[in-house]
DNA sequence: AGGCATGCTTAAAAATTAATAAAAAAAATA
DNA sequence: TATTTTTTTTATTAATTTTTAAGCATGCCT
């Protein structure tokens, strides 16, 4: 999992994020508010973790620009008192939980877990979908073609859940960028053609199958199933 | 967001302003009503924030000096004093919303996020014409006749969005060129005539389905319905 | 009507963008 | 470190879009 963690306290956060990381996770720390803000911008997280109060830019800043800006993880706030009116002003706030320092290596895994799940209905749901000859288990993100399972690299498994979970939808070269690879799109490259070309031998997304996985002409790419 | 921001206490503007743009607004400051009321009225703003009270002009003042002129932005006021008088006062002058001095962070930027959505009901929510067989959806810059997607290539969806947009108005190529192409018209080309004779067969803009796509003899073009 | 200017439409040329194979680079594995 | 696998880049070919060109049609004026 990915996870954004913002706090100044460099002692505290070096023991954070021992815990996130032994627990298999990924995790980008940021010291700056503005920083932090930048990044979530740019990439996608799965979870946020951000301290009350930073110098620069507080996190409860950071959240209200994530807003403005609308498409943002899930957040958790780390608050130092866990008074009643801090409660009230965290979930006031749009924060979707909080933890009270210093947490427990159980609460915090628990916590950053459950947020995880909740905020992902479609993948946590055992949910495997079957089209004729071709199955797709978005769990444990394997496809099947007439029952023998296909092999796909991580990059084109991610490219490919993802078009299936936006069956139908127009996806830029940009957003596909974005949320699959999580950087800053790079325009002068084939990387994502080459990926789609890939996908579509590889899990005969073809006419004579059901599938279509079209290019849109200076739009992107769309998944249709006839 | 470009915002307007009428305040003479100079530390207490600083503050809002550092506020602002934290959250990313581009804020103009002013602490003259009269310098303020030009300025809205040569430029375009999101949002306006005005003081109740201004030495050589109140915020309320400049508010219906705007309101004389017709077009201009959402008004909040700050007022310094929250009695039930006083919000009547507000509202009856016409302004969209009013905080208190002093507004914390979170108020003060939801209340200027919200009043911009509220104003932009053309790009949230009316989006979509219906015209009987065809249907315009200007955000998803689709269009659709008798329920089947019309194919247009980037250039003609330019073109045609603009023309319904602009519907009824004559549209000389020169403009056209500016607007959809971005670039100085060329006038020794048939460039426009060419896409505009493409729209009318894909669009069937004709006097038979009930629209004329017509050339003014020397001067343009112009999108009527019948 | 005659004559010229402007507009319409089709077809072909030019420019842009996409598909795929193959090479190169990077990452993972042994 | 060597080997394999994955990912990215590059290059070539193909497809699509955009522009230009050309012939005919229509409008305007004397």
């Amino acid at each position: 999992m990915k996870i954004a963690f913002l706090e100044d306290n460099k002692s505290f956060a070096e023991n954070i994020i021992a815990i996130l990381e032994k627990a298999g996770h990924d995790v980008k720390h940021f010291i700056s508010g503005r920083e932090c803000l930048k990044v979530i911008s740019a990439e996608q997280f799965d979870v946020c973790i951000f301290d009350w109060e930073v110098p620069d830019m507080s996190g409860t800043e950071v959240l209200a620009s994530l807003k403005l800006k609308g498409n943002f993880p899930p957040v958790i706030f780390l608050t130092g008192r866990d008074a009643e009116e801090d409660v009230v002003k965290v979930i006031e706030s749009g924060a979707d939980d909080y933890i009270v320092k210093p947490p427990s290596t159980s609460i915090l895994l628990a916590r950053v877990n459950a947020l995880y799940r909740r905020n992902q209905p479609n993948k946590n749901l055992e949910k495997i979908e079957n089209y004729g000859h071709l199955m797709v288990d978005f769990a444990k993100r394997k496809f099947e073609i007439d029952g023998a399972s296909v092999k796909l690299t991580e990059k084109e498994t991610e490219l490919a859940l993802y078009f299936f979970r936006q069956q139908g939808a127009l996806l830029s070269r940009a957003h596909l960028t974005k949320v699959v690879w999580g950087t800053t799109p790079d325009i002068d490259t084939r990387t994502i053609d080459v990926h789609v070309s890939h996908l579509r031998s590889k899990l005969n997304l073809l006419p004579q199958f059901g599938w279509r996985l079209i290019s849109v002409y200076h739009q992107g790419y769309r998944l249709e199933k006839l």
